[in-house]
DNA sequence: AAAAGCCCCTGGATGC
DNA sequence: TGCATCCAGGGGCTTT
């Protein structure tokens, strides 16, 4: 579920909501992808003082120390100042005295991890590697290109990498090579400059539409007040197998690159 | 060093 | 209705 636009729509549904909460308590439920790093009591009587996000990472600051949470493929956040009795997949609460921010993963793809700062080694593990913010001044066109250069392998699995920049998955790195008119299986060094161009245009443009629609919802992925989001009413070419291309007409194409289904349109991306 | 596969896990859709 | 198979938003780890 969670690309960058769905991580980002979770961020602002609970962040001024949360901070400055005292941490009351934690309830762990089934594990998640890592054992949590601290014991959750340790938590308790801390507060929350900002909430961030790298990628497809959310940093939870607290006055000491700091969580990163991942949704992986199924999870998302809810967040209220009373919850229902949590179910078989809500697998970590953390309970404020201004609310509880509850992690929902049926797949447990998920990760809730805490370190004491960014330079601790599990921070630097798993944000470390991270490319370019997309949104923002960060993401610098001269910078992307030369990522790009790198990289003999297909631009759309550069593109997931997420070594050149962060959070775009797998909905919307084919939209945005549609957007942009890039054949995905394109070696990414092969790419002009003026592509690159479209393409980074494309990325910036994607995502800020889908955070704006309030991120896709295919199955689980809804905002932390439980509501769907709806960019996937407007994808071009992901989940459109078959289907007549929006611009041309041709019918949308779909084929495997590493193990992930690609959607192109041959007419309108034909390199 | 880069690239390609494998795997973690659960549930929904589809097919026989 | 029951059971098997395939597929799904991610990404770390191991192997080439």
């Amino acid at each position: 579920m969670p690309e960058l636009p769905e991580v980002e729509v979770t961020r602002r549904g609970f962040a001024d909501r949360i901070v400055g909460a005292r941490i009351e308590s934690v309830r762990i439920g089934k594990p998640l992808r890592w054992a949590l790093m601290v014991l959750p009591q340790a938590l308790v009587g801390r507060r929350v003082r900002e909430v961030r996000r790298r990628g497809k990472y959310l940093l939870i600051d607290l006055d000491r120390g700091l969580l990163l949470l991942h949704l992986g493929m199924s999870g998302s956040l809810r967040f209220d100042i009373h919850l229902p009795e949590p179910g078989v997949h809500d697998h970590f609460d953390l309970v404020t005295e201004l609310g509880t921010l509850r992690l929902n993963d049926p797949r447990r793809f998920g990760a809730v991890v805490y370190v004491d700062d960014e330079e601790a080694p599990w921070a630097l593990k798993l944000l470390g590697g991270l490319g370019m913010e997309p949104l923002g001044d960060a993401f610098d066109l001269d910078a992307f290109h030369a990522g790009l250069k790198k990289r003999r392998t297909a631009i759309k699995q550069v593109l997931l990498a997420g070594d050149v920049v962060v959070g775009v998955g797998n909905i919307y790195a084919s939209e945005a090579l549609f957007m942009a008119g890039i054949r995905p299986t394109l070696s990414a060094a092969r790419i002009s400059r003026p592509r690159a161009a479209k393409l980074h245009a494309a990325v910036r443009e994607i995502l800020a539409r889908a955070v704006e629609k309030g991120g896709s919802t295919l199955r689980d992925f809804s905002n932390v007040d439980g509501q769907n989001g709806y960019f996937q009413l407007e994808a071009t070419v992901y989940g459109r197998a078959g289907e007549p291309c929006r611009v041309c007409g041709t019918p949308i194409r779909q084929m495997k690159q590493g193990q992930r289904s690609t959607y192109y349109c041959p007419h309108c991306q034909k390199s």
